[in-house]
RNA sequence: GCCGCGGUAGCUCAUGUAGUAGAGCGCAGCUCUGAAAAAGCUGAGGUAGCCAGUGCAAGUCUGGCCCGCGGCA
């Protein structure tokens, strides 16, 4: 049964911001027969287009992309909601015959795809939430101790948000069920990863291409469609930041700096995700890319 | 030149009455069960400007010197 699944086979293309996945991906589908889907937390939202580096129709290069601007920002998106899109997508491109390619950096997302983990089925509760967040973590941690003591033991007890994640499957479902794993795919994960000093540079000058291209205004419309600014920044990195100056708290040199480090960070912090993955075949150029794909694919293609 | 204020971690600064120093940010590392570009955790950094004095004990008191900032002339 598992090896009819492992059948499907998933390239996945990952690494950190500005790494420059996109380029990569759109040659390779090209060369390769492939679809694009997304696996980018942000990507996903109608509006945020400049500052998520969103590939334009232009670029596309008549390659079909899946999972952009399928949610809007003013609702909450979650991983499970994209791990259902996703799956219907590559499982779409699969049945077309193409070859799928997920490529993103948000690592939560991809490893939701590639690991097939399988979520409790329970919808995120915006009215409980909203009473155990005016809790103080220790009370939170306590309630969790009551319900499921064994899940207490391993959350780590002062992330508010985790403890009342938790507490609300532990109150429906008694307990929090331990992850399950339910591959659906059979992944090559391909990674590009650049030397810090570079990657710090690549980084900068995109974000002043933003900039230039008005990402500024991208946030102001984001505002006037109606969200608030807490909600904007929660989006976090530089829309925080961005949502900030435009509410007089930050100047505007002060906001590309702390824009240019928040990226920086985001970066390291994908990389926590990735440099543990033995999977994941670290990439020197393109053509290594080409090669290892179609030794992975089945042979005729 | 005189008066005042200051010189403590890479940066900005805390440290009543003297008992070998803390925070935020930065840096390094990490966690990851429907907000994940989120949320959280851990760690490394300081002979307290320099020199001398008083004290059992000085970042903390006294004196001198050096450096920075503000004011007066």
């Amino acid at each position: 049964m598992s090896k009819k699944i492992s059948f499907k086979k998933l390239i996945v293309i990952l690494g950190p911001t500005a790494s420059g996945k996109t380029a990569l991906s759109i040659k390779l589908a090209q060369k390769l027969e492939g679809e694009i889907v997304s696996a980018d937390s942000r990507q996903v939202y109608q509006g945020m287009n400049i500052g998520t580096a969103k590939i334009i129709k232009k670029e596309m290069g008549r390659i079909p992309h899946y999972l952009l601007d399928v949610a809007s920002p003013k609702r909450r998106f979650s991983v499970a909601q994209y791990q259902k899109l996703a799956f219907g997508a590559i499982n779409g491109i699969l049945a077309k015959n193409k070859i799928p390619f997920l490529v993103g950096g948000s690592p939560f997302y991809i490893y939701a795809v590639v690991e097939g983990w399988v979520f409790p089925q329970l919808k995120a509760d915006q009215k409980l939430r909203k009473i155990l967040e005016k809790k103080s973590v220790k009370e939170l941690f306590n309630i969790l101790k009551k319900l499921d003591p064994k899940r207490a033991a391993q959350i780590e007890r002062e992330n508010k948000r985790r403890l009342v994640r938790a507490i609300e499957i532990a109150k429906i479902l008694g307990k929090v069920p331990l992850l399950k794993k339910s591959p659906q795919f059979d992944c090559l994960l391909i990674g590009i990863r650049k030397p810090k000093g570079e990657l710090k540079e690549l980084i900068k000058k995109r974000f002043l291409k933003w900039l230039k291209r008005g990402f500024i205004e991208e946030v102001r419309k984001l505002k006037k469609s109606g969200l608030s600014w807490k909600k904007i920044e929660e989006f976090g990195l530089h829309y925080r930041c961005v949502a900030q100056y435009l509410q007089g708290k930050m100047k505007y040199n002060e906001m590309i700096e702390k824009s240019l480090k928040e990226l920086e960070n985001f970066s390291k912090r994908q990389m926590t995700w990735f440099k543990k993955d033995k999977r994941i075949n670290w990439l020197k150029n393109q053509r290594e890319a080409e090669k290892l794909i179609r030794e992975f694919l089945p042979t005729g293609r």
